[in-house]
DNA sequence: CCATTAGTTCGACTATAATCGAACTAATCC
DNA sequence: GGATTAGTTCGATTATAGTCGAACTAATGG
C-alpha cells in the first residue's frame, strides 16, 4: 500500500498553485472536492481516459492542492484546506469564489 | 495615437488571469504596479528584450488585469483594480497577498 | 491463483507558450 | 525632415504542457 509523496506547505510554489488551476479541469475537481470530500479519481474523470486523469491529479498533487491517499484499491483524494490556508491565507477561497461567478456568465451544460 | 484593445470585466476569463499571473515575471510586474502606478514598460523590463517584455504585457492585457494607455511615445500600464474587484472579488489581493507570503521562503537577490 | 478494479507509467505525438532578433510604427525633439 | 525613443509585430526556434493508447502494478474478490 505505497503512499505518494506531497509537498510541505513550506514547499508550495504560488506559481504552481496558480498553474495547476489555471486548467479548466481540474478547477472542476477542486470544485466537486469542495462539495463532496474525499473522492476517488474515477468520479472525476468526464470521459477522458484514465492517463490524462492520473497526469491531473499529479499536476494538484504536486502543487499542494490536494493529497492522495491510497485506500485499498482506490486513491482517495481531498483537498489541502489546512495546509493551502496557512501558506497562503485567503487563496484557494477567492480562486473558488472567482469560479463560481465565472460560471455565472458561462454556464456550461451537464 | 491609437489605443488597445481591452476586454470588458465581464469578458474576463478566469483561467486566463490564472494562467497571466502564473508567471513570476509577470506577477512581479503587477507587483510593480501595485507599488507605483501607472508605469512604462520599460521600467520594468529586467534586462529581456523588447519583444520578451511586449508579449507578456499583451497576455496581462488580454486576461484583464492591465490596462495600456499610448501617452504620446510611452505606454503607460495601469493595473485595473476596479474592474478585476468587481468581476472576481478579492482575487488578485489575494493573490498578491500570497505573492509577499512566497517571497518570505524564496527571496531574491536585486 | 485468476480476473477485476483503479489507477500509474511510458512513450509518442500535438498543442500551446516563451524567447528573441529583425524589421516596423508612431510620437517627439531638434 | 532626420534622429531618437518606446514599444509592436513577425517569424523562427525552443520549451513546456496536454492527450492518449498500451503495458504495467497493487489490492481485492471469487
Amino acid at each position: 500500500m505505497k503512499q505518494y509523496d506531497h509537498p510541505a506547505p513550506e514547499e508550495f510554489q504560488l506559481a504552481g498553485i496558480l498553474h495547476a488551476l489555471a486548467d479548466p479541469f481540474r478547477l472542476s475537481v477542486v470544485q466537486k472536492l469542495m462539495q463532496k470530500q474525499p473522492q476517488a479519481c474515477a468520479p472525476l474523470q468526464d470521459g477522458r481516459p484514465k492517463s490524462s486523469i492520473s497526469h491531473h491529479f499529479a499536476v494538484l498533487r504536486k502543487s499542494g492542492v490536494l493529497r492522495t491517499e491510497v485506500v485499498g484499491v482506490t486513491h482517495m483524494n481531498s483537498l489541502r484546506l489546512q495546509d493551502m490556508e496557512a501558506r497562503f491565507p485567503g487563496l484557494l477561497a477567492a480562486i473558488l469564489a472567482a469560479a463560481e461567478q465565472g460560471e455565472m456568465s458561462a454556464p456550461q451544460p451537464a
